[in-house]
RNA sequence: AGGCCCGUAGUUCAAUUGGCAGAACGCCUGAUUCUGGUUCAGGAGGUUCCAGGUUCGAUUCCUGGCGGGCCUGCCA
């Protein structure tokens, strides 16, 4: 009996096991297949998680009740050198190593086929399937036809094998210029599929590659160089999102075409006919939804915008969905991970909450995370009736979830900061902080009470006099009286200064593309997506180190920013504490 | 308009392939709590897109509608 009944089973997984039963694959090989034109981001996080995720059930014997194996590939898809850069390279390698996982060997680029994709492409045109077209741009496209009515066939589409492999060598050669000809695969002008109207195989650039360097002035379409990628490496499930469904035809197109032409990437030996057992060895493309999230966007032409235009700090701008920018505002790659497994694999569109994800985050963090007191609005209070020069250390638990993380020191003085919201001058009776006459605590040190409301010129409450029990030390009173609030505060001679950078949605609307008549989606930009403010922190923050989240008490999580490297303490706010008096008070 | 894909709580997915429509997130209530956090207990929320048909029985099968998505780059 396998574990298979009690895992999570989806239709990819479903048509995986099945594979396996049948006998029809021994080994399971899916892969990661990025553009490097952009920094990955949450969506990529799903596909990251389908491919790998996949791969892993097999070898933990999940899927296919340990009668086959798996492994996953990375594979740079880098067939556009106009739009990509080795910097994104490098990012993308960060990036899915950050998000946990492993690629091992199996790193590859779609550039270093291009040999083997040319000599097919030859192939093609040997056996009359490819013809070099010299029309314009302009041209294949106003003859593509429409929706509803044929494209006509271009006048160079009957030209000879002879003359069209003398054309495409010269192609090669650079012997053209951008633009001047492509090389077309030659199916049907009529299709209703717009993508078996002779789709553009290669088209002349002369442009320096990140990885082929100088080597190539022509260079492969996705369509043409994709499904043979995944099928030199040996991918059994190349899955991929929905806008590629129409494309699927064409993807098997190439395959039997090459095929029939007698070419095949694991030919016995060169010349070798391609047997029945051979065709069987052939890539399968299975489609699913992207994901969307509320309150952003997640193109990568978009992402891109938003960066160029300045809309955001970079592509790792916390703000941002990409991971880079996750994981600088302090999202641990855990519970990215465990959102892109829990919110299922279909076909329908889907758009999911954000609030998803933070309760992700939150779970992990929770968990993880240790406490710390910072006041963000700070508020003066004096004790009146506390010694002028006495300093005591309060103990403070630094996890209450993790009692390993153990305890810390926090000092306590006569003048404090405690949070400007957390007191009112004339409450309700359901705010349970600090008002005149209200006695609450001070987390780990003790009850005071408000005596006095001190006020500038302009009536502005600008200090506070309390009084405290000495009795009550430590937060506990002795004679069993409660109060109802806790209050975080720092010691005023001893806080630390820090830069807090709050983060917001970066659009206001749910859907950023839901806009009237002649706006756009950059229209939906949050203004106060960031808002930075000096906050009060108490001293143990001094050592945190670039990268660690820790959690300010009663406010929310916040991430050490690599900024504070060269100066002063820097963190971002990840998200905040679920808050029911917040809640309640904006309703 | 032609082709392909998809319609189940607000959202994202289940429903042992024809047998009493469930879960998670979100929302609301209560208990607990030295974080208005956490934890625990409970609640609201459904014409399974619609209309026919087959069947003892349909979310599931059939037919026809309706709604949404994708496709007319020398992008991926």
């Amino acid at each position: 009996m396998s574990t298979e009944s009690t895992h999570k089973m989806d239709f990819i997984r479903e048509i995986v096991a099945e594979d396996i039963a049948s006998g029809k694959h021994a080994t399971i090989v899916t892969r990661f297949p990025p553009e490097p034109n952009g920094f990955l981001h949450i969506g990529h996080a799903k596909a990251l998680c389908i491919s790998f995720g996949v791969a892993q059930d097999v070898n933990a014997g999940r899927l296919g009740e340990g009668k086959a194996t798996a492994r996953t590939h990375l594979r740079m898809d880098d067939t556009n050198p106009v739009k990509e850069e080795k910097r994104y390279i490098d990012a993308i390698h960060a990036d899915v190593k950050w998000l946990g996982f492993d690629w091992g060997e199996h790193e590859y680029y779609a550039s270093d086929y291009f040999e083997q994709l040319v000599a097919w492409a030859e192939l093609l045109i040997g056996a009359g399937k490819a013809y070099v077209d010299d029309q314009t741009g302009d041209e294949i496209r106003a003859t593509r036809g429409t929706l509803t009515e044929p494209g006509k066939a271009s006048p160079f589409r009957d030209r000879t094998p002879e003359e069209n492999l003398d054309l495409f060598a010269r192609m090669k050669a650079g012997e053209f210029a951008d633009g001047s000809r492509v090389l077309r695969a030659k199916i049907d002008m009529a299709a209703p599929n717009m993508n078996l109207r002779d789709p553009v195989m290669y088209r002349v650039l002369h442009a320096v590659h990140p990885h082929a360097g100088d080597k190539w002035c022509v260079y492969p379409m996705y369509d043409y160089a994709h499904g043979q990628s995944d099928w030199i490496e040996g991918i059994t499930h190349s899955l991929c999102s929905l806008e590629f469904e129409a494309h699927r035809p064409l993807y098997d197109w190439f395959v039997d075409a090459i095929m029939d032409a007698g070419g095949h990437p694991r030919l016995p030996a060169p010349g070798a006919p391609v047997t029945d057992e051979l065709r069987k060895d052939r890539p399968r493309q299975i489609e699913f939804a992207r994901l969307n999230l509320t309150y952003t966007v997640m193109s990568k032409r978009r992402l891109l915008a938003l960066v160029n235009d300045k809309h955001v700090a970079g592509w790792d701008d916390p703000r941002m969905p990409t991971l880079s920018a996750m994981r600088r505002r302090g999202y641990p790659a855990e519970a990215i991970r465990e959102f892109a497994d829990g919110i299922g694999l279909s076909k329908r569109n889907q758009t999911i909450d954000l609030a998803r994800l933070e309760f992700h985050v939150r779970e992990h963090l929770n968990k993880s995370a240790e406490r710390r007191m910072a006041v963000l609005d700070p508020l003066k209070v004096v004790i009146t009736n506390y010694p002028d020069d006495t300093v005591e250390h309060m103990d403070a638990i630094n996890n209450p979830e993790d009692e390993g993380a153990g305890t810390r020191k926090v000092p306590f003085s006569k003048v404090l900061y405690i949070e400007r919201e957390d007191f009112m001058e004339d409450p309700p009776k359901k705010f349970f902080r600090l008002g005149p006459g209200r006695e609450v605590r001070l987390r780990y040190a003790y009850f005071v009470t408000c005596t006095d409301v001190i006020k500038d010129a302009a009536g502005n409450i600008v200090e506070l006099h309390c009084t405290y029990d000495p009795a009550t030390k430590g937060g506990d009173a002795p004679d069993g009286r409660k109060v109802k609030g806790t209050l975080h505060w720092v010691s005023a001679a001893h806080a630390l200064d820090a830069e807090v950078r709050l983060y917001d949605t970066l659009f206001t609307q749910e859907n950023p593309d839901d806009v009237e008549e002649g706006k756009s989606w950059t229209d939906q930009i949050n203004p106060d997506s960031l808002k930075t403010i000096t906050a009060k922190v108490e001293p143990a923050m001094k050592t945190a180190k670039a990268g660690t989240t820790v959690q300010f008490e009663r406010t929310g999580y916040f991430c050490v920013d690599p900024d504070t490297e060269d100066g002063p303490l820097i963190v971002n706010r990840t998200v905040t504490l679920k808050d029911s008096w917040g809640k309640q008070q904006g309703k």
